[in-house]
DNA sequence: GTTCTAGAAC
DNA sequence: GTTCTAGAAC
């Protein structure tokens, strides 16, 4: 006997559609939300990540970590939504991104760049400092997410919309990267856990050369 | 994206 | 016994 569970009222209309997650939509609401906004124009919005996977506060003998996300104020789902008329844009989010990184701190190691598969709806452009020393960034996701080539430079986008007029990523490739064995971005040591690898890149120096 | 937590790994 | 990971979430 199929045993579905009972809708409880009138409000669904189809017991065979899906939900639609409320969560992918985070973005939006954070791109409204004054205490995450750091500077806003006709074009962009910046935002501090809700759960930075650097730190975004100032510790007392302890540099500054860092974790923005810029993004267009057109609404551009995602990276395969993107055409060459675009390029201007994404130049401008990421020269308004690296001069959040400086202001924030000229002398730490920034990235600028996007998630392949990203899961949050909204084009976002993560600007975040390389040190990772963040509560937030727990999961084996989280680190490969930006350590490995699941992260794609600023640069190499804009490229190749300038090549083809569109960005061709292969999902199913990136989705295996996320699943690679823990690696020190730095000096590339391989780590058994989360922790033991969160202990060790604390010892590494991020400041810029 | 996060939270929660069962059970694997140690 | 505790730490840690990984999959479900209606």
């Amino acid at each position: 006997m199929a045993t579905k569970r009972k809708s409880d009222d009138s409000t669904a209309s189809s017991a065979s559609k899906k939900p639609a997650p409320f969560w992918k939509n985070g973005l939006k609401t954070s791109m409204e939300d004054p205490e995450l906004v750091v500077y806003k124009d006709d074009k962009i919005t910046v935002i501090k990540d809700k759960y930075p996977k650097a730190r975004n506060c100032v510790y007392i003998y302890i540099q500054a970590k860092y974790h923005f996300l810029v993004m267009p104020k057109e609404n551009i789902p995602n990276l395969k939504s993107l055409t060459g008329s675009h390029i201007d844009l994404l130049k401008y989010m990421q020269r308004k991104g690296k001069e959040q990184a400086d202001s924030a701190d000229e002398t730490l190691q920034f990235r600028l760049g996007y998630h392949a598969v990203p899961s949050m709806s909204h084009l976002h452009l993560h600007v975040i400092s390389q040190d990772f020393d963040s509560l937030s960034l727990k999961t084996k996701k989280h680190w490969n997410s930006f350590t490995t080539d699941y992260f794609v430079d600023s640069e190499e986008i804009i490229d190749q919309l300038e090549e083809d007029g569109k960005v061709s990523l292969n999902t199913a490739t990136f989705q295996e990267l996320l699943k690679k064995n823990l690696k020190c971005h730095v000096c590339k040591k391989d780590f058994s856990t989360m922790p033991a690898l969160k202990t060790h890149i604390k010892q590494h120096n991020y400041r810029r050369k």
